[in-house]
This record gives C-alpha cells, structure tokens and sequence, in this order.
DNA sequence: CAGATCTATGACAGCGCTGTCAAATAGGTC
DNA sequence: GACCTATTTGACAGCGCTGTCATAGATCTG
C-alpha cells in the first residue's frame, strides 16, 4: 500500500530562485548553508524561502549529492525499556548532530530482522545501528554487501561485523555471582524469561553459572517462561519457586523479573534479605527507589546509544575509530542481597 | 555533518535488467510485484537479482514516483515509557503495513519540535505522526502547508489540525476525583512533575481539581518540581509532604511518580491505604504488580499508536475516515485508594 | 480470417537536487 | 593601467527510479 504524495504546487529550488532572481544552485548554496555566497544574495534568498514556503526536499539532495542524513536503527522490542534507553541515548546524540533514525523492530525474529535490514538499506541511510537479535546469514551478507557504518550494540560478547558497542554479558553474570559468592550465599535459585528470544539474558546465566561452578556450586532451582520478560511474570515466576521451598537467594534474568520477585516477597511477607535474597539486571531507576533498593547491575543503556552515535559520527568525520567499546557496567550493591 | 555514500559499484535496475536480458522498467515491475510481467520473465529477473546482489534503492523510487513508505514522528522523549509505548503499537502496526517511521524527539522543547518538523517533512513522508508539545504558530504552519496526513497522539482535548487520537486528560482527571471522592476521601494533595513541559499532566490536574472544587473541596497541599517524572521524584516529593503533615490522600502526576509515593510510604512503614491512599495515572504494569496495587487510569498508549497507524493506513487508503478518535481510558481500581 | 481486445514489454522523459567546471566580477599589486 | 588572485555566480549533466504512452504479439469473436 503506498500512497500519492500532492506533487502539485510544491515550491522547489527553481521557484524560490525565481522569487529571489538568482540561480538554482545559488538558493541551493544557501540552503545548505555554505560559505562562498555574498550576503547580500543570502538575505535575498532567504527572503524569497520565507516568501514561498519552501521546504527542503532531502529526498532530492541525497539522490542527487550522494549524501543522507538518515540513519537506520533495528532493535528488537521496544516494549522493554532497556532498548528505548538505548534508542533515547542513540536519538539525542544523532538529533544534536543533524541526523534522524529510521526505525525496524524485529521483534526477536531473526527473519524480520533480515528484511528490516533489506527494507531500511533502500533508503541510502548513512549507517546502521542495530541490536541483533541472532544475525542470519542473509542478514550478515546484507551487512556487507551494505558498505556503510554498522555499529552493533548491547553484547560485545562475540565478534562483530563492523563495530560494536556494549559490555559482556558474560561478565555481568560472573560479576554478580562473584559478589554474591562473596557476600557469603551458598544457595542459589534462577528466575528468567525466554531465554531463546533473549541470548543476551542467556549469556548472563551462563557467566553467573561459571562463576558458581568455579565455586563447587550450581543454580539449586529454576523457574523459567516463554514469554517476554515483564514484573508479572517475575512474580508469577517467583511465587512457584518459593511455593516448593526456596533457595536462600534468586538470580533475575533483569530487573523486572527481580521486581517482580521483590514484589512477590513482600506479598508474602518474608524480609528481603533475611529470609530471600535478590539480584537483578539492568539498574532501572525504579529498582533502586524501592523500600529495599535492589542488587543489580548498572548496564548504561542510555551511554551505548551516545556512544553508538558518536562511533558512526566519528567514522563520518574519517576518523579512524575502534572497533569494539565496552561501556563497561556497575555493579549495584542494593539491600536486597 | 554529511557522508559519502559509496556510490561506486552500487547494483542498479540497469545492471539488473542487463543481467536478465530485459529492460529496466521490467526489472522495475517484477521488484514492485506488479502483477503484468509473465511468470517467465519474472524468475529470469528474480534470479538476476539474487545474481546481482540488488537492493532496492527507494530513495529513487520515491523520488520518480512521488510514493513513500515513511512516516514521520515526533514525540516529546523516549525515557518516558509512556511515550515509548505508544511508538510500540505505532511501529507494530505501520511495519506490517510496509511502512518505516523516522524519529524526532523534541524533549519537550517546541522550537526543536519546529524544527524536526522541517527537517523530518523534508523526507517527505507519507504522513506524520506527532504527540505535540506545544504546537507553535511556526509547526502549525508547517503541518498545514505539508498537505499530508496528521496525527496528533495524546490528548484529545483541543482541536486537531488534522486528525487526533487519544483520551480526554481533563476527563481522565476529572473522573479519578469522582471515584476517590466517591469512596469517601475528602482530604486531597496533589504530587506533581514539570507541569510546564507535560501539559497533558496539567490538564489531568485541571480536571481533577475541577471535579473536587464541584464538591466544596480543593488540594489542601501540593509538591511539584521542575524536573521529569520519575519514581525517585515521587518519592521525595511525598517525603517532602509526609513531613509536613499529610492529607488523607495524595493524587500523582503519573503512575511513576505514584511508585515513588508507595515507596515512600512503605519506607516509612506507614499503611497503604490505611495511612496514605495513593492514585496515579497510566496503569503502568509495574504499578498493578505491587503487593498494593496501584489505583490509576490505564490510558491505552499501545492502541493510541495503534490507532494512529491505522488512521494513516485508511487515508492513504482513500477511506473516509474520523478526525477524532477517543480510545478512552479504563480506571483500574486498586488497593492503594 | 479481418478486426477487436488483451497481455507483455519497452522508450523516454523527468522527479528536485547537487557536483563539477566555467565564467564574471571584485579587489589587490607594482 | 596591466596583470593576478580571490570571490561570487551560473550552466549543465545526471543520481536511479517510475509514470506515461507506444508497440508487438497473443488471443478472441463472429
């Protein structure tokens, strides 16, 4: 389904050149704001923009100049907050640089996402950010083929086509573990969500998990779904657990799961620390203004964006940049474990 | 900032169409699946394209064919989840349409909300989908001379440029002071966040004030501040008025602010709603998963894009369709008021 | 089988802009 | 004033695609 845009009287160059008596290329040379105009032409041309409405056609310039200023950006939900921190981050570094995203959710399938990727390189964008969720193969060869700036974000826990930027999720896992082991816990129970979907979620088990063995230990219990990762489903999750007697403390797939479990705790009126620990991911503010503010970890979704922005700005500019940034991550020592 | 696009070596219909031995305007039809090629040509071409690596330049195709498949939208932030569930059920339903948004966020901000306007109208999308901030005389104008479809999300209580969807926030208001009133509350105050940028915000307090002053009562206190919404706001503001002497009941800016209220509360071991009775707005699913869950109005963002997209689907589609659609809202009617 | 009607394919122009190169004008120097 | 170096302006082609109109076969009708 596509649509006539009204072509009719549309003001283009050619009228404004008319309204200020100059040149096409001259009201163009203002527009685009170069230096090599008199300004006495400028204050004329930009008159005569004011006096036709007229508004830029990029459509146009970047046929014509081989330039955009779109970029494409994939993600794989955005009902979870943690991609819309990345995206707020990604926007607010690109907007401030005169660019825009287009954007493609994938909806965690990989198949979407290789013809989000097709679909969104037919605009000629200047680069791509994405937040793959299991790169196919036609998606991989889309990429190269592509020839622009691809930053990948979130994981930087494999090797990246172009660039990427995150932290290790594997880390993030061992991480907590450690400290947790630390704080002295000994008996360990896991809570997540489709971990199918979700191989970042996946990652940070499996370090937490290494990190136990190294350890002697293992997850005592899990309770897991197939279903995206939400505070009521941590609470579901978490009241099945504790209804066949639970472990001393519960590690999250992220923070809303851990919401939940924190939530499901109190219902029930057991302390948390004393009778149940908790340990998420993500640091989402709220996690951290709850009466027993929460053990997780800050992973700085809002600074892969910016950074992710500034990879493709730099590339831009020529600059020679890094292939990998690790934004690194902050562990949380909250109350509740 | 502007970048080359490597214009070298790029697969074009021409290259195509050599390939498979027809012309390009073929090429063109079997891309666009138009139904008058013979089945013949179209497998020749189709593996002409594999062969070729093609990708569709749309840039072009929009550019000779005067169509489009991008809308444009601006909203005023991201890091309010609000916001980003609305782009949600916007995305979800253009996507499946074959159409891409394109980003802008004007933080609240109407001169930057003018000028993503301009900018994002230069790609000349198919229509544009805006959750205004506070439209200015300058955007108006933009938005009139765009001669494409509009959509103003949010709030229907002003008269749309083009069309509107959304709920009445004075109605919103309004109708959570009857039900708390009806349920015996008289002694109210009110928990606010920048009134200033959320106008939507100020119009729900209107209207409840509206509501308590029909019967004989109005705020006894109120906490506000010039920063965003956020749980750890409410949560200070309700310490800030907690220590003052409370009112019976508080009524919040948003469901955010409403959690930072019941944590507060819970912190200091007061009774929910024994002690303080909280209400909020947006039946945010976090608020409805809490050992108290919160009373507020789920206000349908997800369909308010939803039906945003579909708005734009049937003019581009030629429909008739309303210019003003009222999703409404539901009260959720919790434990915590 | 002449004439009418489809179906499949192509030629051509042009969407609105910008890169390139050339020309005209202004300003400076001895 | 002759010559040279900016500075400012413009002519022209072409980016890759699609709308329009034309044409050549194929199919049908009586």
């Amino acid at each position: 389904m596509k649509i006539d845009i009204d072509k009719a009287n549309r003001v283009t160059l050619a009228d404004v050149a008319e309204a200020a008596g100059v040149s096409e290329i001259t009201v163009s040379r203002v527009v685009r704001g170069m230096a090599n105009v008199s300004q006495v032409t400028v204050s004329k041309v930009e008159e005569a923009i004011v006096r036709t409405g007229y508004v830029r056609n990029r459509l146009a310039g970047a046929m014509a100049g081989a330039v955009s200023n779109q970029i494409a950006v994939i993600l794989p939900s955005l009902s979870n907050s943690v991609f819309a921190d990345v995206l707020d981050g990604l926007e607010a570094r690109l907007q401030s640089a005169g660019f825009h995203s287009v954007l493609g959710i994938s909806n965690y399938d990989s198949e979407r996402e290789a013809q989000l990727i097709e679909s969104l390189l037919g605009w000629q964008p200047a680069g791509l950010v994405i937040a793959p969720t299991l790169l196919s193969d036609r998606s991989l060869r889309l990429l190269e083929r592509g020839r622009l700036p691809v930053v990948e974000v979130m994981d930087i826990d494999r090797d990246p086509t172009d660039m990427v930027v995150g932290i290790s999720h594997h880390q993030a896992g061992k991480s907590m573990a450690y400290y947790l082991i630390g704080r002295g816990y000994r008996s360990f129970g896991y809570v997540g969500h489709d971990i199918e979907g979700d191989h970042r979620a996946a990652i940070r088990r499996d370090g937490f998990r290494a990190a136990l063995q190294e350890n002697g230990l293992d997850f005592e219990t899990e309770a897991r779904a197939d279903a995206e990762s939400s505070v009521p489903l941590g609470r579901r999750l978490t009241g099945q657990i504790l209804s066949k007697g639970a472990p001393r403390i519960l590690y999250f797939s992220n923070d809303d799961m851990a919401m939940g479990g924190l939530f499901e705790a109190m219902s029930r009126g057991l302390q948390v620390p004393g009778d149940l620990a908790v340990a998420g991911f993500n640091g989402l503010q709220i996690g951290q203004s709850t009466p027993v503010a929460l053990t997780t970890i800050e992973s700085h979704r809002a600074l892969i964006g910016q950074r992710a922005a500034e990879q493709l700005l730099g590339r831009f500019a020529g600059a020679e940049v890094e292939r990998r940034i690790d934004v690194g991550f902050t562990l949380l020592p909250g109350a509740s474990a």
